[in-house]
DNA sequence: ACCTGAACACCGTTCAAGT
DNA sequence: ACCTGAACACCGTTCAAGT
């Protein structure tokens, strides 16, 4: 894509000639990590992309792990803005607000594992984020601490949730003739539950699809909350 | 601790003098990780303290990844045996599973991201572990296709609270204070129920505590199956 | 079969030098 | 301040050679 190309003169560059900026960087930085994953985000590959010396990346960004928290900032960034919304019941809210936060960090998978297990990124994140399932478990009615252990749960299912679908997805699409192969040839008396469910459910039940998954989770949780709580 | 040492030589070892084993490989390599992380389990660093040239390795096991699939397999080696428990209710011995699977992930806590995030381990792991799941919730009544989605939404769960128990816990014990500095930060109007919740807790209701989280998420998700399905 | 040594094709990052 | 080039201290892995 960009012609082996010239080497630059050395030296610094006239006014409004940079050619590089922090926003640049990060926008190539992305670009080969949805393409390509995580592994191919080096920073001389990086420069390749970007027509210049690997070094030259360092002027703008301290280290690679900044590059992928400035990657993680981007993802964010569009999120922001999430208006409140009186109109449906805080059960509804509360839905909402799980599956716009999981859209964000869907909308890049190669990334939501990094995301998900950077810390300072993660807490950045969360802060933004969250405002939307406090509001509606406060309209719900309860109390603080309530609320922060039933958000922190929420959130905690939605990331490893997230984990699942990612990496899961990205390896077989289909997990149930593989699940059901691995069943099969367990011994028969270690797992009998699971092996009479699994058949039960057969070939087609098995064939997860991730959608309905968290619909399903997310009644869950409500209910749980509900009847807990309220 | 492991002397510099003449070389050994080349050649084939006699009967019974092999100096490696895909075990002794994986004990060391354990210790590796637990003691320094991840980033310290090289196959050069591992063949060192095994005080062997990195190549030797490569006869017990085909690459890195092998390795830390080895790993995998050795923590959840001990396991595998939990017995059918009919002495306590099926919610008791829902949370009791998901508390075995958390102890299980947590007892190396370096380990726990690259197992949740490798598939085929996680894979592997799950069907080994999830029987208890599926006896409980089978007791309770539920039909397959539910059974199937509540264990999965539970192990999603556990997975992502692990997530933050390992990569935050290992960052910053006390993450409250710093949660406040971020929120006094915000922009006032950008997430006012946030703000409003988090001062009414204070300083001492933020100290999260890890495993008192874990037990009230564990409670509204076994209320939350028994509303939904029971 | 099991171990070694040299070599290949990579990494991230430091440092001195250009303008 | 911004870009470059050489260099350092690493990686995982292949391959040929020893016994």
């Amino acid at each position: 894509m960009n012609s082996a190309g010239k080497p630059h003169r050395s030296g610094r560059p006239r006014t409004g000639e940079e050619r590089l900026s922090r926003d640049a960087i990060l926008r190539a930085a992305l670009r080969i990590v949805d393409d390509e994953g995580v592994e191919a985000m080096t920073m001389r590959r990086l420069a390749a992309t970007l027509g210049v010396n690997p070094m030259s990346i360092y002027h703008h960004l301290p280290n690679k792990a900044a590059v992928f928290a400035g990657l993680a900032e981007l993802v964010f960034a569009d999120l922001e803005a999430t208006a409140a919304r009186d109109d449906v019941s805080w059960q509804d809210e509360l839905k909402d607000a799980a599956r716009t936060y999981r859209d964000a960090l869907r909308s890049h998978p190669n990334l939501a594992l990094q995301i998900l297990s950077d810390t300072s990124t993660v807490s950045d994140v969360v802060v933004v984020t969250v405002e939307p399932f406090y509001r509606a478990l406060d309209r719900a009615g309860l109390a603080p601490r309530q609320i922060f252990e039933a958000v922190n749960t929420l959130i905690d299912f939605v990331h490893g949730f997230l984990l699942g679908e990612t990496t899961v997805r990205a390896a077989t699409f289909e997990l149930a003739p593989d699940l059901l192969d691995r069943v099969g040839k367990l011994p028969p008396e270690k797992a009998p539950t699971l092996a009479r469910v699994t058949q039960e459910l057969g070939h087609d039940g098995l064939a997860y699809d991730f959608d309905s998954g968290f619909e399903s989770a997310l009644t869950v949780f409500v209910n749980g909350i509900e009847t807990t709580w309220t």
